[in-house]
RNA sequence: GCGCGAUUAGCUCAGUGGUAGAGCGCUUGCUUCACACGCAAGAAGUCGCAGGUUCGAACCCUGCAUCGCGCACCA
């Protein structure tokens, strides 16, 4: 037996052993295992993540799980990486840049930028991973995974042009969540609806047709006044339905504005008249949308304002120019009043700031397999909610499900997989055809065209056949691309086309007609277009017909088509042509105008020729500059992250464990993709930890500083007492309230298991030998019994997820059972460590003790992994065992049975013997209170008499004498107690606490009065109750019995008292 | 507004119909040969409020209050 360090130290200890597990390889997972597979995929921290509370939480349950897994048989996965967090990772660098270089993330450009991050993850990414192997995680680092791996991030793609050739992907300008400083399109999900104090400004709005008469309207942002398009009251509200179709002035930026009905006012609010500002809210949006209003959108993307008709606000933050635009309307005297005002306000998650609701272009998805994972989750499915109420919120979100916003303007994610063609070449090359062929091309055929195009391709040095008409561009790129790919004609077989025949063409229309009017407002004029042109097998041959600008004038014949540039060059800027979005912070010049009809009819979406792969198609072609949503690449995480050889052993995965706050972040996402792609629910059960909160119920935040580091915790009360410090809070489902008191008790108890063990090496002697059913104590086989109970309850608390009870059972166990009754009792027995003979007594009380530990040692260690191991190796626990079951780390050591039958009657395991020992306990009790009574300091040995009521074997006695510290301790068969002589009445007799000329009679006759007045009480209370007609008669005879009973016993009790008293004159 | 939790000892929380529990804190005594990160003993609760069901309610039902969290609305 080797020696136990003196002092547990287990900053030594824990560094050691996870050394020496990974240097063995523990922890890795092998898929060509026999053995039943066990996994898990830990959720992905942020790559800029730190280690948090909640890591501790969340991760310590997995350990848990994934150590009890490996004791009761099974090959174990547990697979952990990183995710690379977009927004949070992107703004750390960007930080960073600027802090040490000055610089932003544009003055790099893209590709240096990116190149940046990626550097700044090989040196300070994944901290939290080395944290995590502090905290004692037994995953397969072997097969860490983090978000953007190649082939990770290949699949991501590859996932999205398979939803786009299902059709869930579309591209579409909606109301979008943008964040003004990430400059960024956000999901719903990412949006935190807060209440904000703000004030309700009552603007006036005079009417047309009546100058004096006013309409108020309360707004909370004046500053978007000059987007008004119209104000809307309830069609039925009997003050305004006059003025229904009537016009107002706009008070800032002019202009007149309709007055129309819609249901969605509510006419309790405010004055009942509300400004219709479509850009930039989604209800006002949904308001002009139904009554067909423009849209004006005066914001720049980064929250300025865009009006250059209003200099006064031109440029202004949101913020400032809603103060400036109050201040403007109470000059003009359309200010009638201010009133704070509370509404809710929803925030970036990540930038904190108030989001704006913008007309946007983005890509959408919606979602696959949404009635499958709704039934996937519940009592008919595959998987299983842990706390089960979670389910509502998963199936309520699922049933109200919208679309998800997939496209992100960062630079730090991965690329959306559709590629367009460049414009600015395209755009050459047709004007230089134009210019080599001013004729018009109408009446020529197909024939002429096609050679002249491959005459002028090979002038050019242009691959591939051109057209000599509006659709020329398409032609070229096209087989550009075909050549490159090895193709010789205009076969697109490798190449997915998205654009639909119509987009291109009104791709084709916005660039080559009217490029001095914003494409916005030109293309609405043109309806049809003449053009011929051969795409894939099929020649298409279309119409065009330009009738009118915008200012009415005709400007070219039906069937005629021609191309002119008003540009003095020539020439178009291609940057022209684009739409705003894609150049998000770019400056816009001026308020941008949409006219609603077009939005409707999708005029200017998908207009642009896109091809929907992972791989580029050629030179010439350009990526959309959009990542996707971090979640867009989580969602895939269970399967993705596993090889063929992995997946085939170990997906579906076991368990999930993860805070319920992301259920819809990454929960019902995984379950969707899961069966979209692998046919399978990724997982059977979720655990839903609670959150982490501080002492006062406060949520841990950086802001206030009130979240400790965990790291600090573990360095000063070692991974053992942090772990199971937080799992004995850790009720199931529950929030926690964290207080550092809790882990001092961890600490406390992982110091009282290493001084109980130590205590047993202190005695030496042989490891684990023979226990001897015929040595056997009352108390060896009542701890036997508690220890079986604890094995039971124990497994069944883990088999039910819920950790705190286990922990609590555990700890119950070790500490008030084992620790306070039977070693101290064993002392008996032992007697002083060193000292005397090995009795076969004394030999078979260390059997019995390393049974326990042995066992104890096991069921603590998913809990305990550091200390656990240290102390069975300490006292040899694996000697002998084979390297599977512990004979090399107790990880495989074998999850401990309950004692079953044979087992109890071999040792004879009995309930009499366990109320032999309970009996003699409450006799200890009995006496340390009578000790107490009269103020005997409990390391003071003084003289017991116990008359016994059934003769005491004398062992028994033993352990009687050493618990009360007992010297002497006589046991006559009767005694005559000088008067006053302290009593306690046992359940082993009577006990005397002999005083020696301290016999204070008026202090016994007080005590006993204490007793009495204290069972006279319970008796009150049973005799009421047993006084009541109806509970005899009606309650079950067991339970009136049992209070019969319990009647009877207080009474005979009562007399025992009476007499004592009645014996003291 | 709708929904989900919570409300039990000073604190943090167990407790699914039959004698109110644990840890911490507190009080008292103790450095008693594993452990003061400890040992021993103790005080402390009309179980949020009001009804109801039941022989019997901390527990089941209804309503209310307070706190927290989601969802919707928020001009």
């Amino acid at each position: 037996m080797a020696e136990i360090p003196k002092a547990y130290e287990p900053q030594a200890v824990e560094a050691k052993w996870y050394a020496h597990w990974l240097e063995a390889g523990f922890f890795q997972a092998d898929p060509a295992s026999a053995k039943p597979a066990y996994s898990i995929v830990m959720p992905p921290p942020n790559v800029t993540g730190v280690l948090t509370l909640g890591h501790v939480l969340n991760n310590t349950i997995q350990d848990i799980l994934a150590r009890r897994a490996r004791m009761t048989g099974h090959e174990v996965l547990w697979l952990p990486g990183l995710d690379h967090a977009g927004i949070a990772t992107q703004t750390v660098v960007e930080r960073k840049l600027r802090k040490e270089e000055g610089q932003t993330r544009h003055d790099l450009g893209r590709e240096e930028f990116v190149r940046r991050i990626w550097a700044w993850k090989e040196k300070h990414g994944g901290i939290i991973i080395e944290q995590l192997k502090r905290l004692g995680c037994s995953c397969d680092w072997s097969r860490e995974r983090f978000t953007m791996d190649a082939d990770y991030s290949r699949a991501v793609q590859q996932v999205f042009v398979d939803l786009y050739a299902k059709g869930f992907i579309y591209r579409g300008l909606r109301m979008v969540n943008w964040d003004p400083v990430a400059l960024t399109a956000l999901s719903d999900e990412e949006v935190i609806p807060t209440p904000q104090k703000s004030a309700l400004y009552y603007v006036r709005y005079e009417l047309v047709d009546e100058p004096g008469r006013y309409l108020e309207v309360a707004t909370t942002r004046p500053e978007t006044i000059m987007a008004d398009v119209a104000l809307a009251v309830q069609p039925n509200d009997e003050r305004y339905r006059a003025l229904l179709g009537k016009k107002v002035w706009r008070p800032l930026d002019r202009a007149e504005l309709p007055i129309v009905g819609d249901d969605a006012i509510d006419p309790e609010f405010g004055t009942g008249v509300l400004k219709v500002t479509p850009a930039h809210d989604k209800v006002d949006f949904e308001i002009g949308q139904r009554h067909q209003l423009p849209v004006i959108d005066v914001l720049h993307p980064n929250g300025k304002i865009n009006s250059p008709s209003v200099p006064e606000l031109d440029g202004l933050d949101r913020f400032v120019a809603r103060k400036k635009a109050a201040e403007m309307l109470s000059d003009l005297g359309l200010l009638a009043k201010e009133e704070p005002h509370e509404s809710t306000v929803g925030f970036s998650e990540r930038a904190g700031v108030p989001i704006e609701p913008r007309l946007s272009e983005q890509w959408f998805l919606k979602y696959p397999q949404v009635p499958e994972a709704r039934a996937a989750v519940g009592e008919k499915g595959a998987i299983r909610f842990r706390p089960e109420r979670w389910e509502n919120v998963y199936q309520h979100w699922l049933e109200n499900i919208q679309d998800w916003c997939i496209s992100r303007q960062l630079w730090w994610g991965h690329r959306i997989p559709v590629w367009s063609w460049d414009d600015r070449d395209w755009i050459e090359a047709t004007t230089k055809i134009v210019e080599g062929n001013p004729d018009d091309i109408t009446g020529r055929n197909i024939r002429e065209l096609r050679a002249a195009a491959w005459q002028y391709a090979r002038e050019n040095g242009i691959l591939g056949q051109t057209y000599l008409n509006l659709h020329t561009g398409f032609s070229i790129l096209v087989q550009k691309s075909s050549l490159q790919h090895g193709f010789s004609n205009f076969g697109t077989a490798n190449v997915r086309l998205v654009a639909s025949i119509p987009a291109l063409l009104r791709h084709a229309i916005r660039v080559c007609t009217v490029p001095h009017i914003p494409y916005s407002v030109d293309i609405r004029y043109v309806h049809l277009f003449f053009a011929a042109f051969q795409f894939g097998p099929r020649l298409y041959r279309v119409k065009l017909t330009v009738k009118e600008l915008l200012d009415g004038t005709k400007l070219y014949d039906s069937q005629t088509v021609q191309i002119k540039s008003n540009e003095p060059d020539g020439k178009k800027s291609p940057e022209a042509h684009l739409p705003e979005e894609t150049l998000a912070s770019r400056p816009t010049s001026g308020s941008r105008v949409i006219r609603m009809a077009d939005l409707l009819e999708g005029v200017n979406q998908d207009e642009i020729l896109r091809l929907v792969q992972v791989d580029s198609p050629g030179d010439g072609w350009t990526q959309d500059p959009d990542v996707l949503d971090t979640w867009f690449s989580s969602w895939l995480w269970p399967f993705e992250t596993m090889d063929a050889e992995t997946r085939a052993k170990f997906y579906p995965t076991s368990d999930l464990v993860t805070a319920p706050d992301i259920i819809f972040f990454w929960v019902a996402r995984m379950i969707m993709a899961g069966l979209e792609w692998t046919g399978e629910a990724p997982f059977r059960d979720i655990f839903f930890t609670g959150l982490i909160r501080d002492a006062s119920g406060r949520k841990m935040s950086k802001s206030l500083g009130n979240s400790p580091d965990p790291l600090d915790l573990i360095g000063k009360y070692g991974a053992d007492g942090v772990r199971f410090g937080l799992m004995r809070i850790a009720p199931t489902g529950q929030d926690i309230r964290f207080d550092e008191k809790q882990v001092e008790e961890g600490r406390n108890f992982a110091n009282k298991l290493y001084n109980a063990t130590r205590f047993r090496q202190l005695h030496g002697g042989e490891t684990e030998g023979e226990i001897n059913p015929a040595l056997l104590t009352s108390d060896d086989k009542w701890i036997l019994l508690r220890l079986d109970h604890a094995i039971r309850a124990v497994t069944v608390a883990l088999e039910d997820y819920n950790f705190s009870e286990a922990a609590q059972a555990l700890y119950r166990f070790f500490w008030s059972e084992y620790c306070d009754w039977y070693l101290e009792a064993s002392k008996a027995a032992l007697g002083f460590p060193g000292e005397g003979e090995m009795t076969p007594r004394k030999v078979n009380t260390l059997a019995v003790i390393d049974f326990i530990l042995g066992h104890t040692l096991r069921l603590f260690h998913p809990f305990l992994p550091f200390l656990t191991e240290e102390l069975w190796h300490g006292l040899g626990f694996n000697t002998d065992l084979p390297d599977d079951q512990g004979g090399r780390t107790i990880q495989f050591a074998r999850w401990p049975d309950p004692l079953d039958n044979d087992f109890k009657a071999h040792y004879r395991l009995t309930a009499e013997d366990e109320a032999q020992a309970n009996a003699k306990y409450e006799t200890v009790l009995a006496g340390r209170g009578l000790r107490r009574d009269f103020n005997i300091a409990s390391n003071k040995r003084v003289a017991f008499v116990l008359v016994p009521s059934a003769p005491l074997p004398e062992e028994e006695a033993a352990v009687l004498k050493i618990l009360l510290n007992a010297e002497p301790f006589d046991l006559p068969e009767s005694y005559d107690a000088v008067k006053g002589t302290p009593t306690a009445l046992t359940p082993l007799g009577a006990l005397y606490l002999p005083l020696e000329g301290l016999v204070d009679v008026e202090a016994e006759r007080a005590r006993l009065g204490k007793e009495i007045a204290k069972i006279e009480a319970e008796l009150v209370t049973v005799g009421k109750k047993l006084a009541i007609e109806n509970f005899v008669a009606n309650a079950p005879a067991a339970v009136v019995a049992e209070h019969r009973q319990r009647q009877a016993d207080f009474n005979e009790r009562l007399a025992q008292f009476q007499q004592m008293r009645d014996s003291l004159g």
